[in-house]
DNA sequence: CGTATTTGACCAGCGC
DNA sequence: GCGCTGGTCAAATACG
């Protein structure tokens, strides 16, 4: 364990810190990009851990970068500058610039010295929180000793039962790898995950935390994005190969779980070819799938090049107005604020599935949570147990994985009525995998899609999409997708403002999801993992507090960093929004879309970005 | 010319 | 083992 976690310090140190200019190309648009973010890099990410010994990283960047070795590499840098601009400088304006440089190298070594206290911070908190948490576990385990037998009675059925999915994810991260402490006390996690449902599954849902330093990594990591989420994305992303592998090569941890990621899947009405989700995609591919005439769409996200997030974008068969949008990991970058939106819904989405999956899995009983929440309804139902079917058969491919489904299509009385008629578990009866359907059915017209919403909101006249229908084949004409400004729609109390339809209804979405306790506690004990803050005193002001009670759901502004789920505390403690490290930050309200240069398309929405 | 999109080929998983 | 399907790759093409 130690080993692992000088292990992540080290990593954290050497490649998790990504300078400001990453950040700046990645999102343009986003203004308030914090001087420096913690973000795992994707790209990098098995790099990450090779660059501490054998891959200095490049010069300039890598200098700010690597918080190590900040100060030395700041100097150098400066160094570095310096006599260029004093050679090249004989007027007084290569002073002015030279003076401007300085100080921005005296604030990014700020910067960085605080990064690196709340790395410190966080490294303390986690290994006490860890040592709370083994300490728990065994006391545990020391009561129900006779019980174990009948968790592992329960993992054995997890790992043959579908609704246990999330369950297993959950399991993952936390238990299985990191080292045989954990794994004795696997199943004594379990139970308690039973108990508290958000205990182990904060990031675990990000699934497959099938290496040790993956896990280890990010827990320490501070970054913004979840790194955790990021990084075992990454590596799960291959589909099928690298999951194989994994799973080969993991232990049989993994096998009852076949890695896939969550999906979150929104059907919205959007006439255009994609919606706007505030994030930048790239067309991959197409495919016509089965039972849908309609082409399937590929995208993965270009925000940052090694994103690991991809979507689906389609047509609904039935009725072609209706846009599915599929949205597969979580992003590694910071994201827009215009994209904050649509993350922050598919992440707690997400969240809300895994934590209501493992919920259930334990009990291996269907289950079916209802929430109405601001006039949304918010269900949650284990699919493998549930009869419906959803219509259109092409989301049959997302069988294997677990699916959440957010329905924006539906009116309100329909969806009041039932939200299930449009949506159904996107799962087979035999799927493996926990689905939930979300319907949000707001008394507000749903029909605006949410694409049309945000496109037309952000910027009506220079939305290409709604001068581009879809195309004959219902193929996206291009996917670059304009900003769109998502409305701040995480204001509290102020669901609806006027003409936004569609950022309210998200916002209403978020919201309920959000409000959901098995999100909360999911969130709390992911973000729990990553900041360690719980009962430790952290420096960091007030840190002291819970993180729990920092987080005030509904009530203070849900800042969802680009990840979606919440990451972005170090992201970008801009002193204005957050003089406290830790607390929890969720979109600033009003926090605008920006429209991304160009060919970012930020949209509300992270993990999902639709585009029609 | 650089970048994004298109599209056929390829691969892996799954069911029969 | 074979075929089907989903998903991805990458060369060719289109576009700005």
């Amino acid at each position: 364990m130690e080993e692992n976690l000088k292990k992540s310090s080290d990593d954290i140190g050497g490649g998790a810190v990504v300078k400001k200019e990453k950040i700046a190309d990645s999102c343009a648009d986003d203004e308030d990009a914090p001087a420096v973010v913690v973000v795992p890099k994707v790209g990098d990410k098995r790099p990450c851990c090779e660059n501490d010994d054998n891959k200095p990283s490049s010069p300039g960047k890598k200098d700010l970068s690597s918080s190590n070795n900040n100060k030395v590499s700041l100097k150098s840098d400066t160094e570095r500058t310096e006599p260029e601009y004093s050679m090249a400088s004989s007027s007084t304006r290569k002073d002015d610039q030279l003076e401007s440089a300085k100080a921005e190298m005296g604030e990014v070594r700020e910067e960085n010295q605080r990064l690196k206290m709340y790395l410190n911070r966080i490294m303390k908190d986690y290994q006490k929180l860890q040592m709370q948490f083994y300490d728990i576990v065994g006391q545990d385990s020391k009561k129900s000793q006779p019980a174990e037998n009948n968790d592992r009675h329960h993992q054995q059925q997890e790992e043959e039962d579908p609704e246990l999915v999330s369950l297993t994810l959950g399991r993952f991260s936390s238990d299985s790898k990191k080292d045989g402490k954990n794994k004795a006390s696997s199943s004594h996690g379990k139970e308690e995950e039973r108990g508290n449902e958000g205990l182990s599954l904060g990031l675990d849902y990000k699934l497959e935390a099938s290496k040790s330093e993956v896990d280890d990594e990010a827990l320490p990591n501070p970054s913004p994005v979840n790194s955790t989420q990021e990084l075992k994305e990454e590596e799960t992303w291959p589909p099928s190969k690298v999951l194989k592998t994994t799973r080969t090569g993991d232990d049989e941890v993994l096998q009852q779980n076949p890695v896939k990621k969550p999906r979150v899947c929104v059907r919205t009405r959007c006439e255009t070819p994609t919606m706007n989700d505030g994030c930048q995609w790239r067309k991959y591919g197409q495919k016509i799938a089965k039972g849908n005439p309609c082409p399937r769409a590929y995208y993965r996200c270009t925000v940052a090049p090694s994103c690991p997030v991809r979507k689906q974008v389609q047509r609904c068969a039935e009725d072609l107005s209706v846009l599915i949008t599929t949205y597969e990991g979580t992003h590694n970058h910071p994201l827009p604020m215009s994209a904050t939106a649509m993350a922050s819904t598919t992440c707690a989405a997400a969240s809300m599935l895994l934590s209501g999956a493992s919920s259930s899995g334990s009990n291996v009983a269907s289950l079916t949570s209802t929430a109405n929440l601001h006039g949304l309804n918010v269900y949650l139902t284990d699919n493998s147990k549930s009869k419906f079917y959803l219509p259109n058969s092409s989301l049959s491919a997302a069988s294997s994985h677990p699916t959440i489904t957010i329905d924006l299509t539906s009116t309100p009385s329909s969806s009041s009525s039932f939200p299930f008629n449009r949506f159904s578990s996107a799962y087979p009866t035999t799927s493996r995998y926990a689905s939930a359907s979300l319907s949000f059915g707001s008394s507000e017209s749903n029909t605006v899609s949410w694409g049309n919403g945000l496109l037309s909101y952000g910027s009506p006249s220079t939305q290409p999409y709604m001068k581009n229908p879809l195309n004959i084949n219902g193929r996206p004409q291009s996917t670059m997708e304009n900003n769109s400004i998502f409305p701040s729609f995480m204001q509290k109390n102020n669901l609806n403002p006027p003409q936004q339809p569609l950022p309210d209804t998200i916002a209403a979405a978020t919201k309920a999801i959000t409000t959901d306790p098995n999100f909360q506690s999911a969130l709390a004990a992911a973000l729990t993992s990553i900041i360690g803050t719980g009962n430790n005193n952290n420096g960091g002001g007030g840190s002291g507090e819970s993180l729990a009670q920092r987080l005030k759901w509904g009530e203070q502004t849900f800042a969802v960093n680009g990840n979606g789920c919440g990451s972005s505390f170090f992201n970008k403690p801009p002193p204005s929004t957050t003089s406290q490290p830790g607390s929890l930050i969720f979109l600033p309200p009003n926090s605008l879309p920006f429209s991304t240069p160009k060919s970012a398309s930020t949209s509300p929405g992270d993990t999902g970005n639709h585009t029609n």
